[in-house]
DNA sequence: CGAATTTATGCAAACGATTGCACAAACTAT
DNA sequence: ATAGTTTGTGCAATCGTTTGCATAAATTCG
């Protein structure tokens, strides 16, 4: 179709060297002004445009990002939960604002270590790593050999890389508080405390109770990982087996929609018997019925951290985790 | 951290030309099995893993397709439409099966062609679009030039690019005609008709009215892009200005959920008062309240097929456009 | 056994950009 | 006018692979 120019060409065509060239596409102050505007014009004309790979060869860097993000480890499909989606779009953003492309993948099978290839191939200067369900390990292993990621989770005592993330314990601490102070008094839990974040929600659920001096009954626990219908049925049968709650802290706005959807089929309102309180605020959680009340997990704030916190760790800086905004958003449902 | 092995390393330490590696690990069959083995395995023992710069330098491929996804032309922010993350979760596997990396472009602002400089830089060897919305022209301009693209979307006279997306005017149909059965005469259709996908969808509603021997309202139609606040008070005002209606055809899942919402504030149920389908069969379908009569769209097969499509071109084939299965899925909301 | 063929490896030239260094021209200062 | 600076360009090496071609070794064949 359109056969490509190269520096050289271009080069010959102004009439100066082709380093002439290079430095003047990268508006270095050595060029005199005059020629390196008239470089810029002639290449505009012609439609030249850096070719990546000689440039990343070159220059020992691919100007890339990447960003790995887990399967649903139940159907080994894409993850349907939005959080992730809204996740790729703030680091995207925040990723083209430095003129770093981003490189998404979503593993294969989750034993592969889909960081260390994007890695060691050079195709990437950094990465970016959404949940570390249960690869803590692996991910520990990784940061053995490779300092260039940051992982979006919980920080726990044996994660020995760099996490962002919300203050998961001070989340859970309060969505809980919020439904005692409603009234609520037998609240259930939604959620896989396998997982990192979840553990620590419901670290600030149990404190939340502690802090009311309230007891919790630990068998109101349901343990499910990403919502839809099997979430729905566990919380149908909780409730058919005549348990007996008036709260519902849901881990996750996924889980807190098909818990909702399950109250619903059983009879109960929402926040007329049961009130809940979710986790992420995604977009669709204020269109929910009714609209979710939940933890915002800020997350173009925590995206546009992690590309942050990442280049300056490509920029061989020590770096240490920290927390987004964790804040309470107050909606209809409690 | 790991300081890196180059190629020429390695072939010090097996003791052969820097050649010889190359083929060897790329399983070429002129190199002697055994050779081939054992350049492996030290490959292995020695975390060596080929320089993608380099090698996509010399071959003249980046091994690595494009995804460009739009933004919400409302807000400038990513969509929160669960159907994009579930294409890139589809697209992602595809290229993975292939060898290949996905490289997931969020233009920044509607103006810039992010397709081109993806291309241009060598940094993709293809490009997948989702969505088109009002950007046919561009794409028609970008065509001109570059033939490595496919578009995900409505198919119009005008396009002269190649699309993939379900068959829009009989999922229209399917879905109106499925409201039509089940007793509702007086239909509303949610949607911005500007959007190529949306006009083909609204045509498949005007014929099953045709069909069905019905005359549709011009003013049963409410135009509106992406669901959240703007839908439901839109609809809510609607339903207060005194207007009757006993179904909706959304042009989406997302929209739908809205529209739900403002029904059953305004108090009407579904489908008791109001039968309902949407279009795109996302996760959370199935999970809303109550569960989503939709069609799908059949987003995995349509990744596949993209990336498929997508290569035969860079293998410089020729390639028309196609559907996917297009499909009406009856749940409890019509 | 020697010639013809096959098989396996090595040599060296790309791919397209970036950058340290050398150098000519144009200034400045004495 | 001469020496010393500054300013702007060009030269050439380099980044790490891949691949066409040459060649040595091993095999086949008459």
């Amino acid at each position: 179709m359109n056969k490509k120019v190269t520096m050289l060409e271009l080069a010959r065509i102004a009439r100066v060297d082709i380093s002439t060239v290079s430095r003047a596409l990268s508006d270095s102050p050595v060029v005199k002004e005059s020629t390196r505007k008239r470089i810029q014009r002639i290449a505009n004309e012609v439609g030249y445009a850096v070719n990546a790979p000689a440039s990343s060869l070159r220059r020992k860097s691919a100007r890339a990002i990447g960003m790995v993000i887990p399967l649903d480890p139940q159907t080994e499909q894409t993850m349907s939960d939005p959080f992730y989606l809204e996740m790729v779009g703030a680091v995207s953003q925040a990723a083209a604002d430095l003129d770093y492309d981003l490189i998404v993948s979503v593993p294969h099978d989750a034993k592969q270590v889909a960081e260390r290839r994007l890695l060691n191939t050079g195709r990437a200067d950094g990465i970016i790593v959404i949940g570390q369900a249960a690869r803590i390990e692996r991910l520990n292993e990784l940061a053995a050999s490779h300092d260039n990621f940051i992982v979006w989770g919980g920080r726990m005592r044996r994660t020995k890389y760099t996490t962002v993330g919300s203050d998961n314990v001070k989340g859970g601490l309060l969505a809980t508080k919020h439904l005692i102070q409603r009234g609520a008094r037998k609240i259930l839990f939604l959620g896989d405390p396998d997982l990192p974040e979840v553990k620590l929600r419901h670290e600030g659920f149990v404190k939340a109770h502690k802090e009311a001096g309230l007891s919790h009954d630990p068998s109101r626990l349901l343990r499910m990982n990403f919502g839809g219908k099997t979430t729905f049925d566990q919380v149908r049968n909780f409730i058919e087996t005549g348990n007996k709650f008036d709260g519902i802290f849901a881990s996750s706005d996924l889980l807190a929609n098909s818990a909702i959807h399950a109250l619903n089929a059983a009879g109960l309102s929402v926040p007329g018997d049961v009130r809940l309180v979710g986790y992420d605020n995604i977009g669709q959680a204020k269109m929910m019925t009714p609209p979710l009340t939940t933890v915002s997990q800020s997350i173009a704030e925590g995206g546009a951290m992690m590309v942050e916190m990442l280049m300056a760790k490509i920029d061989g800086q020590k770096v240490s985790s920290r927390f987004t905004k964790t804040e309470l958003i107050v909606r209809e449902s409690a």
